[in-house]
DNA sequence: ATGAAAGCGCTAACAG
DNA sequence: CTGTTAGCGCTTTCAT
C-alpha cells in the first residue's frame, strides 16, 4: 500500500484539475461542496485522490484563525484517573475531527508555568481549553484566560469563578457516603488522611466528610498527609507517623482521600499488626482499577470519570458555538463500593449497626486495556 | 460573549518600538538575537512585553515549515502503561519547547484508520512521530511514513521494518524470566495464557517463553485468551473455560500476558476452589500500579516504561536532526518481580527446587499520583 | 544592523 | 457556480 505525506497542495490540484484553488478548497469543505457543480467537484475529487492530497491544517488554521485542536490540562499522566477521563474526552472528539493538545503540569508547579502553558496552547490556536488541574492558586489565570475569550472548561477540579463551566463529581457527597458508611458501621472515633486542600476535589471531600461527621457523636483525628503528592508511600508514611506517635491509636477507621492513601495506610496498619478490617476499617476514593482485587478489597468511592470527560468535551464545543446557553455547573454522583476493607468497629458501639454490605454491593467494571 | 482580546502581532510590537517586523522576529528567536543591536532588542522585548506579544506559532509553523510538535500514537488511553510512557516522553520533550499531539488508536481499528490518524498528524506538519500502537498489519504505512521522509521512533512494539529505530522492552526476556521462575519452582504442566500475537510484545513473551519450556521436560498447555482485549474479564473468561472443560487442570501454574489476564484467571481459580500459590502459581506482566497488593501479590514482569517513554522522545529527536548516526535498536531489560502469587507445585516434582523468593524480591516502587 | 519584499498554503470576500 | 484578489502572521532572502 503506497501511502505519501501531503506532498500536493491545493494549486497543485487546482492545476491538475483545471479550476482554481479556491474550488478546490470549497469542494473538500463539508460546508460548501455544494456551492460546486457536482461534475467539478467529481473531478476535484478524483484529481485530490491521485495527488494524495492533504489540506495542510497548518495554513488553515491560521486564515480560518482556529485549529480543530483542543487543549488538555492534566496534572499527571500517571495517575489512572487522567487516563480514563482523556479516553472518554478523545473518544468524544475524535469523531469530530477534533485533535488533543495535552500537556501535564504537576500540582507542584508554580502559576508561572501554568500559565506559560496557556500561552503556549493559545499561541497555537486551540479553540478550547479542558483545564483538569486548576488549584486555588490558578483563579485570577484562568478567569483573565476565560474573559479574553477562549472558551474554558473546568474538569475534575474547580475553582472560584463565576461564567466557568464546570463538569465535576459532587466531592462533598462522596466524602459524605464515606461518613455514612463508617458511622453506619457503628465507628465513632476516624482518623482522616487528606489530599492538599488547595484542591477542590480534596478540600470537597474533607467537607462533605466534616459535615456528616459533626452532626454525629463521631471524633475525628485530622491527619494531613500530604501537600505534595497523595501516593502509597505517602499514606505510609502518614500512617506510620500516627502509630509511632507514642498515644495508642484510638481510631477504629480510617478515610483516605485516595486509594493510594489508603493502600498505604493500609500497608502501615498491618505491619503494625493491625487487621483489617476486624480491628481497622479503611475506605479510599477513585476506585482505581484493581482495587477490589487488594487484599482486602478496598472499599472505595467509584466516580464516573469517562463520562466527565466526554461531557466536559461536548461542554467545551457547547461553549465555542454559543457560551450564552451553556449549563455552567455539571455534578455528576459518586457511588459507594463496598467491599472488605470496611466493618463494624472491634467494639461496637451501641444499638443498630446498619451493615449494608449486601445491598449495596456493586458488580465490578474494570476497565480494559492491553500492553 | 466576549470578545477575544486582540492579541498583539509582530506588526504591532513593531509599529510600537518603531523598527521593522522583521526586526522583532530576530530579536525573539534565540539564534538570531546577536544579529541585532543590543539597545534595539532591549526595546523591542521592553515593548513586547508591555503588550503581551507571543509569536503565532500557526504562522511560525506554516513558514517554517515545522511545528515544534510530535506526534504519539497509543492504543488506549487507559492503560497505565501508556499513562508512565507519556509522562515519560513529556518530561522528555516539554522541557525542549516540544509539544504533543496525541491519539488513540484501538487496537480493533483497520489500517485505514491507522493512517487516517497519521495523515491527519502530518497535515499538522508534526515534526516527527513517536508511534506506540503497532501492529503487525501495519507495516506497510509505517514503512511508507518512514520513508516519505517524516522521522518515525517506534516505541514499545515493534514491527518488520529495517530503517525505522525502535525503543522497545526485551519481551523474549521477559517470557524467558517467567518459564525459568516456574521451572525452578518445580513446574513441569504450565497453562499459558496469550495476547493478540500480532502484536510484537504478545508474540516476543510467547517466543521467549516457549523457547525455554522447549529446553525442558514441562508441558504446555496453550490457550489463546483474546483476539481483543487483554483485560481481567477475558482472563476470568479464559481460565473459566479452560476449568469448565471436563477435563481436570493439569497445569500447577499460569502465565499470563498482562497482570489483568493474570488477575482474571487468579479469580476464576479462586472461584473453583484452588488456592494461590498452594495449589496454583500465577505469574503476570507489566507490573500494573497495585499488583504488589493484590491477594495474593502477583508475581510478574517490571517493565522500564518511563525510560522507554524518555528514550523514544530522544530518539525521534535525533532522528530529526541526524537520521544517520541513530542507533537503530533499544531494547530494554525487564525485570522478574517475585511475590506471592508463585511456589512449588502441590506435588513437587523431583529434586532441587530453587526457592529465589528471598534473594530476587524486590522494593516497590510504585508511580505517585493523585486524583 | 535593519528594512523591503516575498511568500508558506489556505480560504473569505467579492465579483461576474 | 467559479475565478480573482487579498491576506492570516510569521520568517527569510536580499538589499542597503
Amino acid at each position: 500500500m503506497m501511502m505519501r505525506l501531503p506532498v500536493a497542495t491545493a494549486a497543485d490540484v487546482a492545476r491538475a484539475a483545471g479550476v482554481h484553488a479556491s474550488t478546490v478548497s470549497r469542494s473538500l469543505d463539508p460546508l460548501k461542496r455544494n456551492q460546486v457543480k457536482a461534475a467539478t467537484r467529481e473531478r476535484v475529487l478524483q484529481v485530490a485522490a491521485e495527488l494524495g492530497y492533504r489540506p495542510n491544517m497548518t495554513a488553515s488554521s491560521l486564515r480560518r484563525r482556529r485549529s480543530n485542536t483542543i487543549g488538555v490540562l492534566i496534572s499527571s499522566f500517571s495517575n489512572p484517573i487522567y487516563g480514563e477521563m482523556l479516553h472518554g474526552i478523545s473518544g468524544e472528539l475524535e469523531p469530530l475531527g477534533y485533535h488533543l493538545l495535552i500537556a501535564e503540569l504537576p500540582d507542584d508547579a508554580d502559576e508561572h508555568r501554568f500559565s506559560n502553558v496557556i500561552e503556549m496552547m493559545s499561541s497555537r490556536r486551540i479553540d478550547g481549553l479542558i483545564c483538569a488541574a486548576a488549584r486555588g492558586r490558578d483563579t485570577e489565570i484562568l478567569r483573565s484566560v476565560s474573559e479574553s475569550g477562549l472558551p474554558v472548561v473546568l474538569c475534575l477540579r474547580w475553582i472560584e469563578a463565576t461564567g466557568i463551566a464546570r463538569i465535576v463529581n459532587d466531592d462533598a457527597l462522596g466524602g459524605a457516603l464515606a461518613a455514612r458508611h463508617l458511622l453506619s458501621l457503628g465507628h465513632t472515633s476516624i482518623l482522616e488522611i487528606t489530599g492538599p486542600t488547595d484542591i477542590s476535589t480534596f478540600a470537597e471531600r474533607a467537607r462533605g466528610f466534616h459535615g456528616v461527621l459533626a452532626e454525629s457523636s463521631a471524633t475525628l483525628v485530622h491527619q494531613i498527609a500530604s501537600s505534595s503528592s497523595p501516593s502509597v508511600e505517602e499514606g505510609n508514611r502518614a500512617m506510620a507517623e500516627v502509630l509511632n506517635s507514642g498515644t495508642p491509636l484510638s481510631a477504629t477507621a480510617v478515610f483516605a482521600h485516595n486509594d493510594l492513601l489508603a493502600v498505604g495506610a493500609l500497608d502501615a496498619l498491618t505491619r503494625a499488626g493491625f487487621d483489617c478490617p476486624d480491628q481497622i476499617s479503611v475506605v479510599g476514593y477513585n476506585d482505581n482499577p484493581l482495587t477490589g482485587h487488594l487484599n482486602p478489597g478496598l472499599t472505595t468511592i467509584r466516580l464516573q470519570i469517562d463520562r466527565m470527560g466526554r461531557e466536559a468535551a461536548r461542554t467545551v464545543l457547547a461553549v465555542m458555538s454559543d457560551s450564552a446557553r451553556v449549563e455552567p455547573v455539571l455534578s455528576l454522583v459518586p457511588e459507594l463500593i463496598i467491599r472488605a476493607s470496611t466493618g463494624p468497629p472491634r467494639s461496637p458501639t451501641v444499638a443498630e449497626v446498619e451493615t449494608d454490605h449486601s445491598s449495596a454491593w456493586v458488580e465490578e467494571n474494570l476497565p480494559s486495556y492491553r500492553a
